[in-house]
DNA sequence: TTCCAGGGATATA
DNA sequence: TATATCCATGGA
């Protein structure tokens, strides 16, 4: 169990694997040095260290962040129920307790638009200048909507602009985003699909990180090279996927794209 | 030069 | 419903 203070967080070393939570592609905005990784969300910020066996989140935003990581989720007990599947083996034992992080819904909806066709590094550098002209802090929906296309290629967002800007005037003109939160799954993805720019798998990466809805599979390209079987389409191996895993499968997702996409794959 | 990256929109049959 | 093509950008 975690404990808090007036600028910290102290969380056990085995209930939070701080380099698979922040590594696995669920976060655009951190960076590492020297073993300290540093984080950003919204408007707050902390830096990640290890003491010991603890690890250490120095902050000012306490709530925010105890929020952010989820530390009120048993990870242990998904972490139980996924054991009895082969392929999890080497994931749960090489990663700890990943954690699915709890997002801002506007920032994760905007930042995963981004990812569309784009790699990891251009995500984050895109994100990080979209940031950098509003003092570090992720633009309000009303922001991006006031911000011209053209702004919005200058900082790399290529075809995605329109979508960005779009997306950002239905948030800040509609009640969406209040919808969005108490909305059972299958309305709250049929409403981000409304949005320009978002489709099934950023619905489901968006339902996931930012909603909590640990019952959906986000299917992306590597998934669908690596667990597609024969001719299977993108949405049956979605459905098969979501089946096998139950109200796990986001939590299994991460694991098998962490382990064998990030983590294999870097060496 | 070509390919690819945590896809989505659009046209076509 | 299913498939093909296009979309900015930059690193490999």
């Amino acid at each position: 169990m975690y404990k808090t203070e007036i600028d910290k967080i102290i969380v056990p070393k085995d209930e939070l694997d701080v380099k698979a939570t922040l590594e696995c592609g669920q976060l655009f905005r951190f960076e590492k040095t020297d073993d300290v990784y540093t984080v950003k969300s919204g408007g707050h910020v902390c830096k990640v260290c290890t003491v010991g066996d603890e690890i250490v989140i120095l902050t000012s935003s306490v709530d925010f962040f105890v929020n952010f990581f989820n530390l009120d989720r048993d990870i242990e007990r998904m972490r139980r129920e996924l054991a009895r599947f082969s392929e999890l083996a080497a994931p749960l034992e090489s990663c700890g307790a990943l954690r699915i992080l709890h997002q801002p819904l506007f920032e994760t909806i905007i930042s995963f638009i981004i990812s569309a066709n784009n790699n990891i590094p251009r995500i984050k550098a895109i994100i990080n200048r979209l940031c950098a002209s509003n003092g570090d802090v992720f633009p309000l929906p009303d922001q991006i909507a006031e911000m011209s296309v053209r702004q919005l290629d200058a900082i790399g967002c290529g075809y995605r602009s329109q979508y960005i800007r779009n997306s950002a005037r239905i948030c800040a003109d509609t009640d969406i985003l209040d919808k969005l939160q108490t909305s059972p799954t299958a309305d709250a993805q049929k409403l981000l699909m409304s949005l320009p720019g978002v489709g099934q798998k950023i619905a489901d990466c968006v339902s996931l990180f930012a909603l909590g809805r640990f019952e959906v599979f986000p299917v992306d390209t590597w998934i669908l090279k690596t667990l597609r079987v024969g001719k299977e389409t993108e949405s049956r191996l979605r459905t098969r996927l979501m089946e096998t895993y139950g109200t796990n499968a986001g939590y299994a997702q991460q694991l098998i794209y962490y382990y064998n996409a990030i983590l294999k794959a870097k060496g």
